[in-house]
DNA sequence: TTAAATTTTTAGACTAACCTAAATTTATAT
DNA sequence: ATATAAATTTAGGTTAGTCTAAAAATTTAA
């Protein structure tokens, strides 16, 4: 069976909605993630379901099937895989490699992929902290936390992001924060739950409730 | 202006059919070459005339455009640097890299090119021996031979190849022969104009003219 | 130089993936 | 509980790229 560009897109966003809402998948949901009419969507659905990579009942919103999550889960593993190699070999800044990746996800090939990943040495993590599943599809998850359910003053580590868009990977970049660096929670203003964090030796930065939402972390030595 | 993935095959199929012949591109050429019925060509060149990518007139066949002929070159070039990209890094075999590459092409992304350009150390050949044009368009072309037309006894280079198939390839691979080898003449049958050549210290290996004609060479120190 | 063969184009249809507008179903709010 | 709002689907249309069959132009060969 073939899967068309398109229908690896609307797999993909299915199976990225559903990870964070864990929840059947609207049809307006994927209409505006997908940035098409929700009548589009629906067409699709139904040649998905056609297919057996979805389950779909009218108005009831759709799930992966086990094939469908498969076929998911390989095209997150490919991406992930071409912005390291993007970020590690050819130098690209971790703002840069999401949309070239997105074109590279869709090479056909699990020879190149097999041989990108040895020739890579088996990254479990790309650029933004996201983990990137094996060859099995297995996820290696690991527990982080929104830095703004931080309550105490603490040392801290950056693990990754929650929001992926390029202005905020700049601001962070822009601050001297990059993935792994550690940083000490200074204060928690109580008015607006704003942070100040120290980033090694650099000024204490400011970070809104809502800024501080898209940053996770973990507690040092945890 | 937007050209899709089928106009870029197009482009490439014109591109190379006419640096063959070096003439018109005729419909059924491309019809042949690409595997579609004369009419769907037909249409598609219709097409590319509106986009000025191609000199065409009804009945009397094609030629690129200085603008069609820029867009042919940069997918010959992405296709060539993503193939020495295979072979370098990923130690894939010099009959394996020419169908990933042929998706691979297709990337849009001036800055990935010329990083990985740099990444390879800006080569000027492919691993078939053929010369990569640089970021400019400009080939360097390298004067070369048929191995049926030295009728000569003499030490050879073997610098590329004019057939691409896998067959070819492995074949050649499988006699020891890679580009850059040198090897000896020893003799040539007149009665069918097959040759014995003597590849390093290899037995004597018999190649029917029209295998030799294939094999591109050059006299060496020449 | 004209008839036959070949090549190319035109005409009309199909599919995938999109769209708008209207109809239908489900959710929400008095 | 029912009217209104929101979400979803259906109906019908468009475009890109393909196809088959028929018509037209060009080439070839007697």
């Amino acid at each position: 069976m073939t899967i068309s560009l398109t229908e690896e897109n609307y797999i993909k966003a299915i199976f990225n909605i559903s990870n964070s809402n864990n929840i059947g998948v609207s049809t307006n949901s994927l209409s505006n993630h997908l940035k098409n009419k929700a009548s589009s969507v629906t067409d699709m659905l139904k040649k998905l379901a056609d297919k057996k990579l979805i389950h779909y009942k009218k108005y009831k919103g759709v799930l992966l099937t086990p094939k469908g999550e498969k076929i998911a889960i390989n095209i997150i593993r490919k991406h992930r895989l071409w912005e390291v190699f993007l970020m590690e070999k050819l130098n690209f800044s971790w703002d840069q490699v999401h949309d070239i990746a997105e074109q590279l996800e869709h090479i056909k090939s699990d020879e190149l992929i097999k041989r990108l990943d040895n020739f890579l040495g088996k990254p479990t993590l790309d650029p933004h902290g996201d983990p990137i599943p094996n060859e099995k599809g297995k996820f290696n998850e690991i527990k982080s936390m929104p830095l703004n359910e931080c309550k105490i003053l603490k040392e801290i580590v950056f693990i990754g992001v929650k929001n992926h868009t390029i202005s905020f990977l700049k601001y962070l970049t822009s601050i001297g924060l990059g993935i792994g660096d550690r940083f000490r929670i200074e204060a928690i203003n109580n008015f607006d739950n704003s942070y100040q964090i120290k980033v090694k030796k650099n000024n204490l930065v400011f970070l809104s409730n809502d800024l501080a939402s898209n940053i996770l972390v973990k507690i040092k030595n945890e």
